[in-house]
DNA sequence: CGGTCTCTTGACGGAGTTCAAAGCTAGTGG
DNA sequence: CCACTAGCTTTGAACTCCGTCAAGAGACCG
């Protein structure tokens, strides 16, 4: 698990394999059964997550129940909720496995630690949460500009895998539609209806 | 104006007078009238942009001709086309003054110089790009659960020095929402249509 | 098998959009 | 200082996409 953690850290920068042994202590390892919680509504998010291997995701629940999913976390992501992570609030969020998962956490003070020591580290987080803004802003932009059918075409373009992995109402709740919509919308794009 | 910077830079970590003395060559000022703009679509976003003083808007333009506003940028703020400035790739957005405003700026390779040169504002940039994708976040959250009602609600709450100093189907452009429903909208808030 | 989870379909309703028009405001130039 | 125009806001009426409610049918798992 570490292996996939050193080789994702430098894809952004440079590392050498001494430096990383400096890291590897400050992670607690755990494992997860689908359908288990890492973080519930309510609960600090005291740690930072690393998937190793399985598939989670982070959700809310409105006034009315309805859940709407912020991240799926395949393995080589990181989530966690981050307000609550770096003001020690309640989180908003519920974060729970979706597969049998393996994950590797750290908590904020040995995070901060970590960058200290490492500056390189501050640069992989930077970059890390740079490409997640930018993400998040193509995706804001996209849920106030576009169709149901266009949010779920470019959805099924980015993420090709989760198609096999999530089931199809999650994908609805991620895009901000409900499933029967997009039930329906799936069905129009099958029979040819949309581009004819 | 590099007060209003080292003010900013040093609420969140702490450099020397002399460390920012460093920084300042590698700015370069720029005034810009209303209405003007400062990156247009398609072409590359060069300059990481600090708002010294005025206001600024980025954005979008659909196909079918309407427009999506990312950010609104007060005095303090930083913008760019964030994926255009780290890919030299040609920008999606607009960025526009919505006042007479004046501007420091920086290009990525003097940008990457001083991060190398100074990691405190490595780690600045980390924290305002972390902070800048929690509430990202929160707005596509909202943006997917809340009504045009509810997203104005807390908008006028979040920044209501913008009431005065936004026109108001510019606000309706960030709510992702059409200048008619707004101002309807408005007018049942104040009639105390919606909670009598 | 029985229960839970998942996907699909239909009928109806509503929040918000679209189109069209008119009133208001503010900046500009004669 | 007034007139004029461009930008901004408001209103009305018709429409539409999507949500809601309700029901049924597979599929998977203990």
């Amino acid at each position: 698990m570490f292996d996939l953690l050193y080789k994702k850290i430098t894809e952004k920068i440079t590392l050498t394999e001494d430096e990383f042994e400096l890291c590897k202590p400050l992670f607690s390892q755990r494992k997860l059964r689908k359908r288990q919680f890492i973080l519930q509504e309510g609960d600090v998010s005291r740690y930072n997550i690393f998937v190793g291997k399985g598939l989670l995701r982070s959700y809310t629940i409105d006034e009315k129940g309805g859940e709407h999913i912020l991240q799926f976390a395949f393995e080589g992501w990181w989530t966690a909720d981050l307000y609550s992570f770096f003001t020690d609030e309640p989180s908003l969020f519920n974060i729970e496995a979706l597969e049998d998962s393996e994950l590797l956490m750290i908590t904020r003070p040995s995070w901060e630690s970590l960058l200290n020591k490492l500056p390189a580290i501050e640069r992989y987080f930077r970059i890390l949460i740079q490409n997640s803004l930018i993400a998040t802003q193509r995706r804001l932009i996209g849920s106030l500009s576009e169709t149901a059918e266009q949010k779920y075409l470019k959805f099924v373009k980015a993420y090709p895998e989760s198609i096999q992995r999530v089931p199809q109402h999650m994908i609805a709740s991620y895009l901000g539609i409900t499933r029967e919509t997009l039930s329906r919308l799936r069905r129009d794009i099958a029979s040819g209806k949309s581009f004819p």
